[in-house]
DNA sequence: GCAAGGTC
């Protein structure tokens, strides 16, 4: 049987090799006869196995491949198809009988063998050297036996998973489904980074091989991950679970993403907790002209002693008199929002649409799979220079709320967006495809989408234009300053309704060199508040700036820490910036009249995101105790901080670059690891104390 | 019962 294999395998590549001579004869023959397209279909034509990364990707090259000649076929998996086609790759395949199938995302998984099934034997540390098996998951069987099975018709396989290194590895993983049907495939990898026509006939035209060095690096995470994430998780659980009360039932779960997660949340809690309010004072000029209150602010601000801030304004008060040192007028603008990346989405979703960055996800998944929007996972804030945005544009005219700002785009209006500085390489911002009524969607869906469309429009409109005004006057012998913007063409306003242009106070006019007694002049008092609570895009801000997590799961892993009572949302409430209100008015000698009647709360809304049913989050005191039970185990590198996850990402970032392998990083980290876990269990007592204090004492 | 990463 083995022998007989062999054999054909033998006849097989001299197949392929007489395939290319015949192959690239027919694309010459062909160029003489263009109208006689696929109609010499020999046995050596090439057959080409093609596999994206998701069905949508599928659909759409070979949508853009076979010029929609197409046949599509069901497989058993419900979301995926196979699509059969003719099309010429250039050399060396040329002329190929294709099917373009695809994964749904990785179709194996990491897994230790049975017998490490128990959570307290083998020990967990045993977890840093068990064997660890690759293994095709369960619910991909049956993704994983149409690839093997359609391998066996192929005499080559290309690979259309994303640019990314993950689409590396899943691209590594069809690989070996591909090869249990078919051990001689001539494999090929296309680069793409959008599903443009051009572009993917570009790509196909460019095969490359897999980058093996990628498909390590996150084969390594995935190793790392899988035994850390286990070894801590069965540590923390079962040695804890014998302080009882909620230990006994709780899961307490370590992993690399949600442990630095819930740092963030922990440390912002004793930034505010152990705030110390600080007094200060400072000087406001006001006056009136032309029916217009212009304040004036202190250039120094504020100061934190009162006798100084004194001093100082009764030298305002002696000078009578302030003095005009400047006026500038110039033009000034707003930039228009940048093209949207995931991130930024769920962040703004949680400031503006009232949702989590779970639910905004999975509203802006449900559109993409219903082709309302484009791919809703994306780092990418720059359009690719060969996408046609005015027809996307004009699919918005028909809109009862945007249509006449996007016919007004269509009329002229266009303007290319601007470009941020981030590509993931694998796809282009987050941008409406067509039309949808809101009626045909459900809630979360059409916030989303209104979203996503205004800030579509936003970016193919022009930046807000205006004029600035600044007054600078001398009294006695301090600066004081006043600013005001009158906002000239709001252009992109009119769309997104999310950007508000405050302060568009209009200035009266004034003269350099003129004098002019102000009308009032205070002396203010107040203190420093604390920080706020994390809100939701704070924390989603804070794992982006340190790489926790990716675009795809940051909201899951904020999900997380509240699935395990680590920490929990509440409303915030209301509150203004640091407190301030006016002690003295003007013209008052000093220790006269204290006019605390002013309500002079400074700035009470900062800007976005304040109030307004905005939630934060804060740790319950089991997640304030982990925290600070490894903080107090005062190890090199705490695990609640995002350090270990970074050095892992630069570690990963070593093997892409050949700087390093697979090997010495496993070997590094794994022994890294296990050295916090032999000092964990060491200090085990310090964490266990922690828990007792913050769980058992503090509760309530 | 446990991770993080894809995708549906």
């Amino acid at each position: 049987m083995s022998i007989l294999k062999a054999r054909r395998v033998a006849s097989n590549t001299h197949i392929h090799t007489l395939a290319l001579i015949t192959s690239r004869l027919y694309i010459q023959t062909c160029r003489f006869k263009s109208t006689s397209k696929s109609t010499s279909k020999s046995a050596s034509t090439m057959k080409v196995l093609c596999v994206a990364e998701k069905p949508s990707i599928a659909k759409a090259v070979a949508g853009h491949l076979s010029g929609g000649q197409v046949q599509a076929h069901n497989t058993p998996e419900k979301f995926i198809k196979n699509y059969v086609f003719d099309y010429d790759f250039g050399r060396p395949w040329g002329n190929c009988q294709v099917t373009m199938t695809s994964v749904l995302g990785h179709i194996t998984s990491a897994v230790f063998p049975p017998q490490y099934k128990k959570w307290d034997y083998p020990p967990p540390e045993h977890l840093f050297d068990a064997p660890v098996q690759i293994i095709t998951s369960e619910d991909k069987k049956k993704v994983a036996e149409n690839i093997e099975k359609q391998a066996r018709f192929a005499n080559a396989l290309c690979i259309w998973t994303d640019c990314d290194r993950e689409g590396e590895h899943i691209g590594f993983e069809i690989c070996e489904a591909a090869k249990k049907g078919n051990r001689t495939l001539d494999i090929k990898r296309a680069r793409f980074s959008n599903i443009e026509r051009a572009h993917i006939l570009n790509a196909s035209r460019n095969l490359i091989s897999l980058d093996h060095k990628q498909v390590n690096a996150v084969a390594s995470r995935i190793e790392l991950d899988l035994r850390i994430g286990y070894a801590f998780t069965r540590f923390l659980t079962t040695n804890l679970r014998t302080l009882g009360g909620p230990f006994e039932k709780l899961i307490l779960s370590y992993g690399s993403c949600q442990f630095p997660t819930l740092g963030f949340v922990v440390d912002r809690y004793f930034r505010v907790r152990n705030f110390k309010p600080e007094q200060f004072w400072s000087i406001k000029v006001m006056h009136k002209r032309e029916g217009i209150n212009v304040n004036f602010g202190w250039a120094r601000n504020r100061l934190f002693d009162r006798a100084s801030v004194v001093v100082l304004y009764e030298r305002c008060l002696t000078a009578k008199k302030a003095k005009v040192t400047k006026v500038q007028e110039k033009p000034t603008k707003k930039l228009k929002p940048l093209p949207l990346t995931t991130v930024e989405m769920q962040k703004m979703a949680t400031i503006f649409l009232r949702m989590t960055g779970q639910q905004a996800m999975e509203a802006a998944e449900s559109l993409y799979n219903k082709g309302f929007i484009s791919y809703p996972r994306t780092e990418t804030d720059r359009f690719d220079s060969g996408m046609n945005l005015r027809a996307l544009v004009q699919k918005q005219t028909t809109s009862q709320s945007w249509g006449d700002f996007a016919q007004n785009l269509v009329n002229g209006g266009f303007q290319q967006p601007r470009e941020g500085r981030h590509d993931d390489k694998a796809h282009p911002p987050i941008h409406p495809i067509t039309y949808v009524a809101p009626s045909a969607l459900n809630e979360n869906e059409k916030k989303v989408y209104e979203f996503v469309v205004r800030r579509f429009l936003a970016c193919c409109s022009e930046d807000a234009k205006g004029v600035s005004t600044d007054v600078d006057i001398l009294y006695g012998e301090e600066s004081f300053h006043a600013h005001g913007v009158v906002v000239l063409e709001r252009n992109y306003l009119e769309v997104y309704i999310y950007d508000k242009w405050t302060g568009t106070v209009q200035l009266p006019k004034f003269v350099v060199g003129e004098q002019f007694e102000p009308e009032e002049a205070l002396m203010t008092e107040g203190k420093t508040s604390p920080p706020n609570y994390l809100t939701e895009a704070d924390l989603i801000a804070l794992m982006d700036a340190n790489g926790i997590g990716t675009d795809a799961t940051m909201a899951e892993h904020i999900q997380k820490i509240q699935e395990r009572d680590y920490v929990r949302t509440v409303p915030r409430t209301a509150r203004s910036d640091d407190d301030e209100e006016v002690v003295e008015n003007a013209p008052a000698t000093r220790g006269g009249r204290g006019g605390r009647g002013r309500g002079g709360r400074g700035g009470a809304t900062r800007s976005t995101g304040r109030g307004g049913g905005v939630k934060e989050f804060i740790p319950t005191q089991l997640g304030v105790a982990l925290i600070e039970g490894f903080d107090r185990m005062n190890f090199e590198t705490s695990l609640g901080k995002p350090f270990l996850r970074k050095e892992m990402e630069l570690k990963m970032k070593a093997i892409c670059e050949g700087r390093s392998t697979k090997e010495i990083v496993l070997n590094e980290s794994i022994e890294q690891y296990r050295h916090v876990y032999v000092q964990s269990q060491q200090k085990l007592a310090v964490l266990k104390a922690a828990c007792r204090e913050y769980v058992f004492q503090n509760s309530g």
